[in-house]
DNA sequence: TTGAAAGCGCTAACAG
DNA sequence: CTGTTAGCGCTTTCAA
């Protein structure tokens, strides 16, 4: 602690106690620039109707107390917060790096400061972090809900909480929601699949609870379907996607009778754990992953992707919630974001048995 | 919108116009339920001293009106707000992700919430985010800075603002700060670059006004030194770390007469850049890079790195945090954390030229 | 067991 | 241009 910090301590403990660690208030400020309470308050908001004189004598108080205005008792006053509450599933998935950026960046456009919090899948938890956020009073909420039923929000967004879901629609409730075209993109690649000559094609994909995982399997199904194909059981692994399982579900459908000779892994943690199974296994197999991920050209072959852009999801739904929370009430929508595939060589690979 | 939503709008309309959006309040719970504020604060907060009968009255009341709690008053006249501040440089970085998670799982785990803020790496902009974060009266900071003069936060601390800084140290004042040890890191990543032959081996590094980057440049030198070797400018490459300049750094280093036969990446955004340069590149060239990264083993040939734990990096600041928020005033201390080499390949591969 | 009154630090509304 | 008053919704204090 240097002289100087200790002299700041000693200067701020002769203001009366608070709660907030002996901290001077407006009230301080005034007494000591010899100026009503209502002028320090012009001064420190930039309000105009000070003489320069006076603005000069509550600055040098400010700076002497080291006086920093309240914000808690100003949102309670004026009833903003001038905070945002994003609630995600996890915030150590690269997926969601980007994504929570934009919604920040978004944020910081409209002087708003950003809450954020992770659900880790676990609808309790996200009730919990939202009913948290919503006391908290944030102005307004972006969404990537665990669970399926949100009509827990329906006090809150009746009373003004803007709420934007994205990625994955609210269950129960009428709101904004902005997605990525999980079916079309699902299909898309798994049609290039058998454009590429594949017939068995397998698909790995998350909880089927999960919406985006019932989507991506839908459109499996419904290319699968157009191409005249009878799906096997077999074929299909969904749940939980954690690398063990899908490791042994990949090998499950790579051997036996009728292997199948192409994966579509239904999101970028599936095709990673796939990627390190095929590394070791003596056959060539061609594989399409749902979303992108980083090194996915380094890679050989390079991982052909379906890819969703993350950061425009973020910021579209950001926007939104803002255009919501300045502007009149519009209807709920449902924004489809376009996925686009990416070839890279893994998934242009010939069937090899 | 359901008829219940439209139901709950009517209802909440009674009250009385107010800033959030016409939400019911204790006073009115207490109206409704016909008992005193004090006892609804009681029932509220699961504070003793309630009948049964009349808590049962006033949570009816509670769940009739959709009461919920303001925590901005609660804030206010309470002096903590059970949220902590966490300033990084971009949560899009996939470093950033595992160590703001495992911050915020550390908050939860002492019922704090997490607002964060990315500063772009702008000292100014980090500035500002720190004091509205202050300005919210966040109970602490835990902060990875991007200036190097962090005096304007003197006040914040002596008020009482615990802070924790990460990865780089404070500027100018006296903090808590968690640490990898990149000089050692980036000492035993060269040593083994050097045990396996090279002589010529080059260092690509971001700014050198940046701690991390300035220390493992030492860390380089230093190995160099230990090993006898002169080292030569144009074996030193410091800047940004985009990768246009990385990759002509790079390119520089590897061409003309006596070219590196090995590199040292100073990050894991150089380490990837580079990577793609040496992909394209005729000869083979050594690599070991600071920072792991994910699929570093599914490259060919593996890359080398000095990784850091990130996650134990957050969790160790937060608890640091914590600690000082609950108990008495330590001494600021320094904690550095050991990296760790990690040999996949690229850094094992004898020199070419 | 319950409640009335005071006040957290600020801003809105209205005087001077 | 400046200051005074009355709350924002909650918790604290103290009395019933």
């Amino acid at each position: 602690m240097t002289t100087t910090g200790q002299r700041t301590v000693a200067e701020t403990a002769r203001h009366p106690a608070n709660r907030y660690g002996n901290r001077p208030t407006m009230k301080d400020v005034a007494a000591r620039a010899g100026v009503g309470l209502k002028t320090v308050s012009r001064v420190v908001n930039g309000e105009p109707g000070v003489t320069p004189d006076t603005e000069r004598r509550v600055q040098d108080a400010i700076d002497a107390l080291g006086f920093r205005r309240n914000d808690s008792a100003r949102v309670l006053r004026k009833g903003r917060t001038a905070s945002i509450g994003l609630v995600l599933e996890d915030l150590a998935d690269p997926f969601y790096g980007p994504l929570s950026r934009a919604v920040e960046e978004v944020a910081r456009e409209h002087g708003a400061l950003l809450i954020n919090g992770s659900s880790a899948e676990d609808p309790e938890r996200e009730q919990e972090l939202v009913l948290a956020l919503c006391a908290r009073r944030v102005d307004g909420l972006v969404v990537i809900p665990a669970g399926d039923d949100h009509r827990y929000l329906e006090p809150e967004i009746a009373a003004g909480v803007a709420t934007v879901f994205v990625d994955r629609p609210a269950g129960g409730i009428d709101a904004d929601v902005v997605l990525s075209d999980s079916f079309g993109g699902a299909r898309d690649g798994v049609r290039h699949l058998l454009d590429h000559g594949h017939h068995r094609v397998g698909f790995i994909g998350d909880q089927p609870r999960i919406h985006t995982a019932a989507e991506r399997l839908r459109g499996y199904r419904a290319a699968m379907e157009d191409a005249g194909i009878a799906t096997e059981d077999r074929w299909i692994s969904l749940g939980v996607t954690d690398p063990v399982r899908v490791a042994e579900a990949a090998e499950a459908m790579l051997t036996g009778q009728d292997p199948v000779t192409a994966i579509f892994a239904g999101n970028n943690r599936v095709t990673v754990t796939v990627v390190r199974v095929l590394a070791e296994f003596p056959r060539e197999v061609a594989l399409v992953g749902f979303d992108d991920f980083e090194l996915a050209d380094l890679l050989r072959p390079g991982v052909t992707v379906v890819a969703q852009d993350a950061a425009r999801l973020g910021r579209t739904a950001a926007e939104r919630l803002f255009q919501r929370l300045e502007g009149a009430p519009y209807a709920t929508e449902r924004i489809d974001l376009p996925t686009r595939l990416i070839q890279r060589g893994s998934g242009e690979l010939p069937p090899s048995v």
